[in-house]
DNA sequence: TAAAAACATGCAAACGATTGCATTCAATTA
DNA sequence: TAATTGAATGCAATCGTTTGCATGTTTTTA
């Protein structure tokens, strides 16, 4: 039982003036006598007059929709990218609409499809781990929708792209654990077809390499997902197996904190015994005991500088596509030592 | 540039019939031969024919989209019960728009009013603490707009609310505090007109009197927000005023987190000195040293049910307001005592 | 064989707003 | 006074789709 809302006929019927007159009046069109448009305005807003976005997006042929599509929103790389995004989105007449992927390349894809029906105006996307092929996001393209990627890159994939520099924030972090007299480094990862965790695979192992450290298969060991849960199983083998380990580095935070109680657990001394940081530095790793160093990404300023190039592609289709990369920040805390140990 | 979509008409020249024959043939209409279906919806799917939902929509007076007003998506409480509503949301053929209000009045209301604009099925929001006046509520109330409430309660406001017993869980925090020998407990609270805060002073309260303890106006304290620095300075003037105390009941886990760090700096030994409890339990509580004992809310099925109930009020206007309350549960970890130590 | 019934399809209005092109009427100019 | 200009407003098409009613064609029945 949707009330009736007042319409731009009602108003003209109420005034005895045709539909295009108040159109027009609303506009402040100049070819109006004032008095009629006083007329007019008075009366909608009288009438509490609210233009009809359907008919209007109807008429121009796109809607002030932008969706953007994340894996999950629960961690804080997501959540606070997402009000990066909504921050630039809530200033201009566009609205935005979240989904969820789920990390899930059947669910990514159907939220494409479902998005291809609505007409909108743009779309952002951090795609999910297991998403290999990149058509669907080609068929939005070919319709005209515009896209940017954020955060993991789609390689091959010709779009605007914003993204961390994940292999130096990796780099620096195993580098720094060498000057603190680590010899012997693991990397505690998770899904190997990943952008953003193939670079800090690259950036360990490069910073190996650079310091002239051998490079073992052992030392790195893929958990089944992010979460505290996955990482215990092959934390727990890699402690067992090797007692000459002196630090781990993890692809992200969650996975620390299992690497940080499988080590405690087995009475290990942190950092003395062995040294861990983490990636993404969420803000509760810092009241973890010992606090957690950890590499720290300009999240907010990645979902502001994503929504803005997103709104300039909307408003004048450009020719080239972007590609920006942020950098990283190492932040030193209690599960390392200091360099001066060394 | 959109590319020029793929309408009806395009597909009614081709075909050389009219485009009623065809908006019936993609919709199986009885009335039409087999044959015209056939070649009809054969074209469609080669030339990938998309309804144009914007046109839909204006017919039918109603869009296909469902916005929730949150806080703020960075807790655990929110960015859950909103999956929780985004998983009942995608298996029907509706969209769901997230907005943040940031804790802001302000904020909410212009979403509200930006809202209003747009044609929407439904709204659900989790009011800002500012939020005393419901008049933005009731404006899209009278638009025909069905809303729901969850979380917060609008004490005042005639609609669908979806809580949580916040009192009952309040209270038996405290009064599990109180059976582990706990005698001079204090509360860590934020914002004075919250629903839920009141609730959870009042659980506090009357868990005290119940047991027969006296009521100290000292002894509640509030923070200016709801993050880990807001909950420093109250705690620790708490901690220097009076030695006698032996318990903190803080109405979330980031107070809680306050609570304990700056214990811990006082060197108050956490439970023995000291007990700890915590509200939403979130996931990583459980990873501090001690583990944060903490009261859990089942925040994915709050989301669900609040979801349902929009969606059941979208399809068919119910005469009633539904009120639900869902129960907490209390999780005992390390910064409090076993009752058996009593 | 003509009338009636059944079948298949098209016409046109509707949803709400905008806008190029008339149209109307008054004022100015020749 | 007739012609021209200019100001103010209305007409009608448009966006893409659905749907009640009319129309036209075929088949069945009397």
């Amino acid at each position: 039982m949707r009330k009736n809302r007042v319409t731009i006929k009602d108003l003209a019927q109420e005034l005895n003036v045709s539909t295009s007159t108040v159109s027009r009046a609303l506009q402040d069109h100049s070819a109006l006598r004032q008095e009629t448009k006083d007329r007019v305005k008075a009366l909608a807003k009288k009438w509490n007059y609210q233009p009809n976005t359907i008919a209007l997006d109807l008429l121009r042929q796109s809607s002030k929709i932008i969706a953007v599509i994340v894996p999950e929103i629960t961690s804080h790389f997501f959540s606070s990218t997402i009000i990066g995004i909504q921050d630039i989105i809530v200033s201009t007449d566009f609205n935005l609409m979240i989904f969820i992927s789920n990390e899930s390349y059947e669910e990514e894809s159907q939220i494409i499809e479902k998005l291809a029906k609505i007409q909108l105006a743009g779309v952002l996307v951090a795609p999910s781990s297991e998403t290999k092929n990149f058509d669907h996001f080609r068929r939005l393209q070919k319709n005209g929708i515009p896209l940017v990627i954020f955060d993991r890159d789609c390689v091959g994939l010709e779009a605007h792209k914003v993204l961390v520099d994940d292999y130096t924030g990796a780099f620096d972090a195993v580098d720094y654990l060498i000057k603190t007299g680590c010899r012997k480094i693991a990397h505690l990862t998770s899904f190997q077809n990943l952008s953003t965790n193939n670079h800090r695979l690259n950036g360990y192992l490069d910073a190996l390499k650079k310091n002239g450290l051998p490079i073992e298969k052992d030392m790195i060991v893929y958990a089944n997902g992010f979460n505290h849960k996955d990482g215990i199983a092959p934390t727990k083998a890699l402690l067992k197996s090797d007692n000459t380990l002196d630090a781990i580095f993890t692809v992200n935070d969650r996975l620390a904190v299992s690497a940080m109680r499988t080590a405690k657990k087995l009475n290990f001394k942190i950092p003395d015994d062995i040294s861990i940081i983490g990636f993404d530095d969420e803000p509760h790793s810092s009241y973890f005991t010992p606090a957690l160093s950890s590499v720290w990404q300009p999240v907010y300023s990645m979902g502001m500088l994503s929504a803005r190039i997103l709104i300039q592609e909307i408003k004048e289709e450009s020719t080239e596509f972007r590609k920006e990369v942020f950098r990283t920040e190492l932040v030193v805390r209690g599960t390392s030592r200091k360099i001066s140990n060394k």
